[in-house]
DNA sequence: GTTAATGCAAAGCATTTGCACACGT
DNA sequence: ACGTGTGCAAATGCTTTGCATTAAC
């Protein structure tokens, strides 16, 4: 994780956002997990590698980050706010045992074959128009079933 | 809706928690709406039927609720609790601007034959073991479209 | 030099809990 | 009568906000 990378002043200025170092973190961070930490779990991360952020600069950066449109809001079984950095559409594997929430490509195994992602965006449904479909696979990480 | 209909009191009984009023109460209103309202949508919906139920209680009632079983606890685009009554196996439409979450019965529409709900739950999937799988239509509802 | 970000502490808000009183069995 | 549910008010915990200091442009 390396929070200098020019690749992130890029990627934060061509979104409309000033390259802080705070949020310079928060993207390295995300890019490097794949398991979606809550903003405890990011301060704690960031804490462990020496760098400080304070809750508020978090809650207020991820929440800047999601309007400018380089994260997305997450839901985990807990109630707390989680984030993801990968932006291209993909499915969910979520820990009902921990929490934990990782990523899924839409090519990994025959079971995703049945549920393609981008199925029909746009189409109607009992007289919704229909924007985005979320695919929640939840059971247990290999962690917590040790 | 009606809170004095036997098969609450049935119902309530069957999985091993006292039909006291505001239980009644709570299982009556989901039943009748589709909607899955959050806790201050029912507060407010009851007191406009006449029936009065302080937060406490029904924050309790929902917790027992969901405990024995009688409720399904869902999440919305707000960070509000919602609770489904029906257990039967479906998929949910939500409102990105009202919130609002309705059912979809799995054979409505062809679209939904796409998305199998109980397809090959107990299957395993990058090490995780799946239990369950969770499909959400996110969209704009006929009200908020106008 | 102007505009915006940081961090602290205080406020907000949904949810939970402690406890005296009322209800269900 | 006993155990449980109810409702109020206080407490909890995550998230947001106000404001003075500091950094980005």
């Amino acid at each position: 994780m390396n929070p200098d990378n020019p690749q992130l002043f890029k990627r934060l200025r061509e979104h409309g956002v000033r390259p802080t170092e705070a949020r310079r973190l928060v993207l390295a961070l995300l890019d490097e997990k794949n398991h979606h930490p809550s903003t405890e779990g990011i301060i704690k991360a960031l804490r462990d590698k020496g760098f400080n952020v304070s809750v508020a600069t978090l809650y207020q950066n991820l929440n800047k980050l999601v309007d400018a449109g380089l994260l997305v809001r997450i839901k985990g079984p807990d109630d707390l706010m989680r984030f993801d950095a990968n932006l291209a559409p993909h499915h969910h594997l979520v820990c009902i045992k921990c929490g934990k929430i990782v990523d899924v490509k839409n090519n990994e195994g025959s079971l995703l074959q049945k549920f393609p992602l981008d199925y029909q965006t746009g189409t109607s449904l009992s007289d919704w128009h229909i924007d985005t479909i979320k695919i929640e696979f939840n059971g247990t990480c290999p962690d917590c079933r040790q």
